[in-house]
DNA sequence: CGGTCCCTTGAATGTGATCAATTCGAGTGG
DNA sequence: CCACTCGAATTGATCACATTCAAGGGACCG
């Protein structure tokens, strides 16, 4: 099974031939991108869905002053383009964080959806909802969080997007942003950020090399910064059942 | 038309009789609620979606410390429990702002509509998109934008989405939140809530009696402040035929 | 009348931003 | 091998936006 997508699906429920041979035409088409490639501009018409196959993505918003944050980070299994579906036109950017490929396929195919698979559908619905909870989650943050707090929240919360990921915690994971980007996400400036990391470096809930975060001890620091994770189960119980 | 929400919609598509009779069905049951009635507990499963007949509902999010904030404000027309409909369990609370009216459907009968009135499917998840939309806009405003900035912008856009609801913008409209729920919802204290409605006040921007807003000269004010609406239409040219 | 809820005002405090200079490191070209 | 550059991290000093704490006032309601 090469298919990230197929692979990332098959979490939530078990994929049918039928299925997995329309998650095999989402993903015939695909693109290798370097890093700062852009994908979409803002303005731009977006008739498309992106899977991530691998690399990092990231969606900005940039707004007058020369003040912009970031608001959302893509990892490798995800699906990308869901916040403009609905419109169809994108009032942020997307662009690659490193290099990368990714698997456009048509947001037409997501109609065609509802008759043929609507098990995938329905699964995609379900990842739109996912992705609102996490956005309330920052909204969350940003306004009631300390800076300390947030940076660790930050940590914690990529730490278990990545074991979701790769099918595995670890440790220690690469981290592919500045300072400057991390508080772009945050919203902190990049050189509070990095007095940040050093505070927590020296109290020893990180080490910090080339871009590489190791985590300590996950479970005290969590509960000493108050995180909990939300990567709850999708529940299925709701799909309708599989034609065939 | 009694339908508020055959009426939200039909702003969007032309709804055949079979797509009428199904959101009749959807608004079939019907729950008046008092103010401060809670809705939705964090931890409860969420079996349902919501249409908000009249009335304003917020969603919050509860967290150690005594510290929480408002996620969304729900307002007449709009759809309510897209974002738990992924996990089936809540993870923030929703509760009635006012008096209203509340419309219970079945999550099963989003399953439903994959077959047989897809093109409803279709503007669910359209609609899903935009509250993406609208969380990402509230993640750059707590990132990046000053209290004022905030304050400013969360009134025009009430504005903007009232005008929406209601179908006709003016320049008056009842707020019914508090300086501390305003806080709740844009990062802030009531106390310094307070303070910049009356700078707002003093600057001739609005008027404030008896939990009423009047916008002086909304044109103006958003050019100063930087605002700009996001509420452009849903486009439908991906959705697929209707059925018959 | 007391009680609750909300808004208001003032003064002091602190968290995180701002500004400016330096250091570090990787890559490049001589 | 050594200069050079460019991007990023670091450090120190200062500043300000927003919070915190405390007290008082107004509206509403039993």
């Amino acid at each position: 099974m090469e298919s990230c997508l197929a692979n990332r699906l098959s979490r939530f429920i078990d994929l049918t031939d039928g299925e997995k041979k329309f998650v095999r035409y989402m993903e015939e088409d695909e693109r290798d991108l370097t890093r700062r490639k852009s994908i979409v501009t803002i303005g731009d018409r977006v008739e498309h869905l992106w899977v991530l196959k691998f690399g990092w993505v990231i969606a900005r918003s940039r707004e007058a002053g020369g003040r912009s944050s970031i608001l959302r980070i893509y990892l490798p299994g995800e699906v990308m383009g869901l916040s403009e579906i609905g419109t169809g036109t994108a009032i942020h950017s997307i662009e690659m964080l490193t290099d990368g490929c990714i698997c456009p396929f048509p947001r037409s195919a997501v109609a065609e959806m509802y008759d043929k698979t609507p098990r995938l559908a329905a699964l995609l619905t379900s990842l739109g909802s996912l992705d609102q909870l996490d956005l309330r989650e920052r909204v969350f943050q940003l306004a009631r969080l300390s800076a300390v707090e947030r940076v660790s929240h930050f940590l914690l919360t990529l730490q278990d997007r990545l074991a979701l990921a790769n099918s595995g915690r670890s440790r220690r994971f690469h981290l592919p942003l500045t300072n400057a980007q991390i508080g772009d996400y945050l919203g902190l400036t990049d050189i509070y950020v990095g007095r940040i990391l050093k505070d927590l470096v020296a109290a020893g809930h990180i080490v910090v090399e080339q871009r590489h975060v190791t985590i300590h001890d996950a479970e005290s620091w969590a509960e000493e910064v108050g995180y909990r994770t939300i990567f709850g189960r999708i529940d299925t119980s709701w799909y309708p059942d599989p034609p065939g």
